[in-house]
DNA sequence: CTTATTGCCATTTTT
DNA sequence: TGGCAATAAG
C-alpha cells in the first residue's frame, strides 16, 4: 500500500505526503501536483499511519475543490472515508454553529439564515436609511466592505477603530447592522467564520471538543486564508497540531477579499519547526512559458524564490500582438483559434481567453459570434442569483424563519398581490409594537384575530399569513414526521401561481421559458436532497452559490473556447491561452498603480493567466481600446518588457519608427489643450515600445518601467493650475522629461498625463 | 402599483 | 457604452 500510495509521486512530493506529526507547510508552484499531494496525504494519514477518516479535517476555498478532494480521497482508500471532513471553511463553520447553535449569541437559533451579498445590501439600505446617512456619499456596498474587512481581522463592533470620516461612519453602521442580523436570525458569510472562531476561542467544552477530533487538519490555497480563516485552523489544531498547509504565495489574488499571503510567513513563525517543502516541478507547462511566468513573478518580493522545472524543455514562443483596437483584437484572437485548430490540431475547449476584466469579454464575445466559434464564458449571472430562484428560496426562508425580514419583504408582494410599501410598513411597525415576533403576529393574522390594516390591502396581508402559515404546516407538521421537501416546494409554487406570474417579469418568451427551466431544476435541486430538514436544505443552498444545476444545450457547451478573468482561471489549466488586454491600466489594472501592494498583486494575477498555459501562451493588447464609451490610446503593460525578448515572437511595432521628436510632440498635445478630451495623452510610450529589443537596451532609459528617483512620486499630492488638486498615481521617464500621471480630484478631469517639465505643477507637502 | 425616465457608474468575487 | 437603480409620472 505504501508503495503504491507513493510510487508515482517525486521526491518532494513523496517527503509531503509521508511526513509525519507536527506541521508541515508545502508551497506548491503552479502545476506542481498540489491536489495530488493533499488527496495523497489523507490517504496516507488513515492507510498508513492508521488515523480514522473522522479524526481528519481537510478544508479548502471553493465547494468545487472540496467535491474534488473528497472524490480523489475516496478512490485512493476505496471509499474507505466514512467519517471524513471535507469542506469548505464557510461549509465547516456552518456546520459547526448549528450543531452548536446553543452556545450562539442570544437570539439566534439553529434555524438561522444564511445571508448572501443581496441580502445584506438590502439590510444595510435600512440601516442607512434609519442612520440618516446620505447612501450617495457612503454606498451601502462600501460600508458592507469596511465591516466585512472588519470581521475577516476578527474586529468587533466595539473594537473598530476610525481614522477618518468614511471609517467613522463605518464604525456607527456596524453594530447596528449587527444587530438587525441578529433581529432576522441570520448571519452573513463572514460571520459564519468569525462566530466560529470566537466561539471555539472563548467556549472551552466546544474547544475541546473540536480540538480532540481534529487530529489533523489540512489547508488547501493557504495563501488565500484572511485572519479568522488562519485563526480558525490555528483553533481546530491547537491540541494536536498537526496542521498540513498547502498554498503558493505567488497566487495570493484575493487580497480584496482580505485574503493575506502573509500567513505563510507567519505560519513560519508560529510554527517554527514546521517542516517546509517546496514543490518545484511543475507538471504542466513547457519550460518556455515557465521562463516568461518566471521573469515576471520574480520582481515580486517577500516571497520564497522558486525555481520550477519541467521535464518539457524548449517550447514555442510566446506571442505578443498588438492589435489596432478592441475589435481588431477581438478578430486576431479569433483567426488565432481558428489558426490553431486547422494547423496543430487542438479543439476549441482546449483554449482560453482571460481578462483581468468583465468588461473585455463583450469584445471578444462579439468576435467568436460574427465567425460562429462555439465560445463559452465563465462567470456572469449564477443560478442561486436569478431572480425566480432567489423569489422561490426567499419563500422558502421565511417559511423556515418567518423573521427573516428581507426574505419576508422580498416576497410579501410577489407575485403581485395588493400589497404596497405602505401596507408594508405598517405592518412591520405593528409587529415591532406588539413585541411579539412575526410567526404570532403572522399566525393572528391569518386566523383573522387580530387585523393591523384594514380595507383590501389589509385583506390580501390576511391572505399572504395563510398562505405562510399554510406552508409551515407542511414542512413542520408538528409530530415527528419528516417532511418530503418536493411537497413542500410543489405545494408553494402551486398556491402562489408562480409559473402564471413569470410572463409579468420576462421580456420575452424565451425568458419565461428559460425562467420555467429554472424552476425545474430548482425542484429537481430540492428532490434530490428531500429528506434534508428545511434549515438544512437552506444552509445548502446559501453554501453553494456556485452550482449550476442547469445543463445548457448539449455538445456546443462540451467543445467551446472557454472566455473568462484571470480570478476565474486560478487552478485550471489549458493547452492554449491568450491573455487580452495586456495593457497598462488593464493588466496592472489602474486602479493598482498607487499601491505598491496592489501592483505585486497585479503582478501575480498575471503569473497566474501565464502559468495556466501548456503549450502556446498569445499576449495581445491594443493600440486604442474603446473603453465605457470612449476611445483612447493604450499603452502596452509594463510587464510585457518584463518577459526577456528571446522568449518572445511578433509584438507588431509598427509605428516603432517615429522619431523621439515626433512621439513628444504626441506625447504632449494633449496636455496643453482641450480638458474635455482627458487621457489622451502618453502615446510617445507607444511608440518607444519594443518588447523585443528591451532586453538588449538599458531599461530603465527605453521602458515605460516606474523609475524611483524622479521628482514626483506616487501618492504625491499636487496642485495644477488648470486641474486643480491630484494625486500622483505613476511617474516614468520620457525622453529626457518625466511624465507624470495624476488622478484630479475634479472628476471632470480624472486620470491625465502630463510631461512635468511643462505641465508647472506644484507638490503639496 | 406599474411603467418610463433619468442619472450614475464601471476591477477582480472561491463563500 | 450599457446596465441598473432610484425617481417621477400614469
Amino acid at each position: 500500500m505504501a508503495a503504491d500510495l507513493l510510487s508515482g509521486l517525486n521526491p518532494a512530493q513523496r517527503d509531503a505526503v509521508s511526513a509525519g506529526t507536527g506541521a508541515v507547510l508545502v508551497l506548491a508552484g503552479p502545476g506542481s501536483g498540489k491536489t495530488r499531494v493533499l488527496t495523497h496525504r489523507i490517504a496516507y494519514l488513515i492507510g498508513e499511519m492508521g488515523i480514522p477518516p473522522r479524526g481528519i479535517m481537510a478544508v479548502t476555498f471553493t465547494n468545487k475543490a472540496a467535491a474534488e478532494m473528497r472524490s480523489r480521497a475516496e478512490s485512493l482508500l476505496d471509499g474507505h472515508i466514512d467519517g471524513l471532513q471535507i469542506g469548505t471553511f464557510h461549509s465547516i463553520c456552518a456546520r459547526i454553529l448549528r450543531i452548536e447553535a446553543d452556545h450562539l449569541p442570544s437570539g439566534y437559533g439553529r434555524d438561522y439564515v444564511i445571508y448572501d451579498s443581496d441580502d445584506q445590501t438590502a439590510l444595510m439600505k435600512t440601516v442607512v436609511a434609519e442612520m440618516r446617512i446620505d447612501p450617495k456619499k457612503f454606498s451601502p456596498g462600501r460600508i458592507l466592505n469596511g465591516i466585512s474587512g472588519a470581521k475577516n481581522e476578527l474586529i468587533t463592533p466595539a473594537e473598530y477603530a476610525s481614522s477618518d470620516y468614511f471609517t467613522e461612519i463605518v464604525k456607527r453602521a456596524y453594530p447596528i447592522y449587527q444587530e438587525r442580523l441578529r433581529n432576522n436570525n441570520a448571519l452573513d458569510f463572514d460571520d459564519l467564520l468569525m462566530m466560529t472562531v470566537t466561539m471555539l476561542r472563548d467556549d472551552e467544552i466546544v474547544r475541546q471538543k473540536y480540538q480532540r477530533r481534529s487530529e489533523h487538519v489540512l489547508i488547501d490555497e493557504f495563501q488565500d486564508t484572511n485572519t479568522a480563516q488562519y485563526k480558525l485552523i490555528r483553533l481546530l489544531g491547537g491540541y494536536h497540531g498537526n496542521l498540513f498547509a498547502v498554498g503558493d504565495e505567488d497566487q495570493s489574488i484575493y487580497a480584496f477579499r482580505g485574503a493575506d499571503y502573509r500567513n505563510v510567513q507567519q505560519f513560519r513563525k508560529d510554527y517554527p519547526e514546521a517542516r517546509v517543502i517546496l514543490l518545484e516541478q511543475n507538471y504542466r507547462s513547457t519550460q518556455i512559458v515557465l521562463d516568461a511566468a518566471r521573469s515576471i513573478i520574480d520582481k515580486n518580493k517577500n516571497r520564497t524564490p522558486k525555481q520550477l522545472f519541467t521535464d518539457k524543455e524548449g517550447g514555442s514562443l510566446v506571442t505578443v500582438h498588438e492589435a489596432y483596437s478592441e475589435g481588431e483584437e477581438g478578430e486576431w484572437v479569433v483567426e488565432r483559434v481558428r489558426a490553431l485548430m486547422r494547423r496543430q490540431g487542438y479543439s476549441y475547449r482546449d483554449i482560453a481567453v482571460m481578462y483581468r476584466i468583465n468588461a473585455l469579454s463583450r469584445t471578444l464575445e462579439d468576435a467568436f459570434k460574427a465567425t460562429g466559434v462555439p465560445y463559452r464564458i465563465v462567470g456572469g449571472v449564477s443560478f442561486y442569483q436569478r431572480r425566480e430562484i432567489r423569489d422561490l428560496v426567499a419563500y422558502l426562508r421565511v417559511i423556515n424563519n418567518p423573521i427573516d425580514t428581507i426574505s419576508l419583504n422580498r416576497i410579501i408582494n410577489t407575485p403581485t398581490r395588493g400589497i404596497g410599501d405602505k401596507t408594508v410598513t405598517t405592518f412591520h411597525d405593528w409587529v415591532a409594537a406588539r413585541g411579539r415576533g412575526y410567526l404570532e403576529a403572522l399566525e393572528a393574522i391569518a386566523n383573522g384575530t387580530l387585523i393591523p390594516v384594514t380595507g383590501r390591502s389589509g385583506k390580501a396581508l390576511a391572505e399572504f399569513a395563510s398562505l405562510i402559515i399554510d406552508l409551515r404546516k407542511i414542512a413542520f407538521p408538528g409530530d415527528d414526521t419528516p417532511t418530503d421537501l418536493t411537497v413542500l416546494f410543489d405545494e408553494l409554487t402551486a398556491r402562489i401561481r408562480y409559473v402564471a406570474y413569470l410572463p409579468e417579469i420576462s421580456t420575452t418568451p424565451e425568458q419565461v421559458q428559460e425562467r420555467l427551466e429554472n424552476i425545474q431544476a430548482l425542484r429537481g435541486l430540492v428532490s434530490s436532497k428531500k429528506d434534508l430538514r428545511l434549515d438544512d436544505f437552506l444552509a445548502d443552498v446559501s453554501l453553494n452559490t456556485e452550482a449550476e444545476p442547469v445543463e445548457e444545450s448539449g455538445e456546443q457547451i462540451a467543445n467551446s473556447v472557454t472566455l473568462l478573468t484571470l480570478h476565474a482561471a486560478k487552478g485550471l489549466e489549458y493547452p492554449v491561452v491568450f491573455i487580452a488586454g495586456v495593457e497598462d491600466g488593464l493588466l496592472p489594472h489602474s486602479r493598482s498603480f498607487a499601491d505598491a501592494d496592489e501592483m505585486a498583486e497585479e503582478r501575480r494575477l498575471m503569473y497566474v493567466g501565464l502559468t495556466r498555459a501548456r503549450d502556446h501562451l498569445f499576449l495581445s493588447y491594443a493600440f486604442r481600446r474603446s473603453l465605457y464609451g470612449e476611445s483612447i490610446p493604450s499603452i502596452p503593460s509594463r510587464f510585457l518588457a518584463d518577459i526577456p525578448a528571446h522568449l518572445t515572437e511578433g509584438a507588431s511595432l509598427k509605428v516603432r519608427h517615429m522619431t523621439e521628436r515626433e512621439a513628444y510632440k504626441e506625447a504632449t498635445r494633449w496636455d496643453s489643450d482641450t480638458p474635455s478630451r482627458p487621457a489622451q495623452t502618453g502615446r510617445a510610450k507607444i511608440f518607444e515600445f519594443d518588447s523585443r529589443a528591451a532586453a538588449s537596451k538599458d531599461r530603465a532609459a527605453s521602458l515605460p518601467t516606474p523609475t524611483p528617483g524622479l521628482k514626483y512620486k506616487p501618492g504625491m499630492h499636487v496642485y495644477h493650475p488648470k486641474f486643480g488638486t491630484g494625486i500622483v498615481v505613476d511617474s516614468r521617464r520620457s525622453g529626457s522629461d518625466e511624465e507624470v500621471s495624476v488622478r484630479f480630484e475634479d472628476k471632470q478631469f480624472g486620470l491625465k498625463r502630463l510631461m512635468a517639465e511643462f505641465a508647472n505643477m506644484r507638490i503639496i507637502p
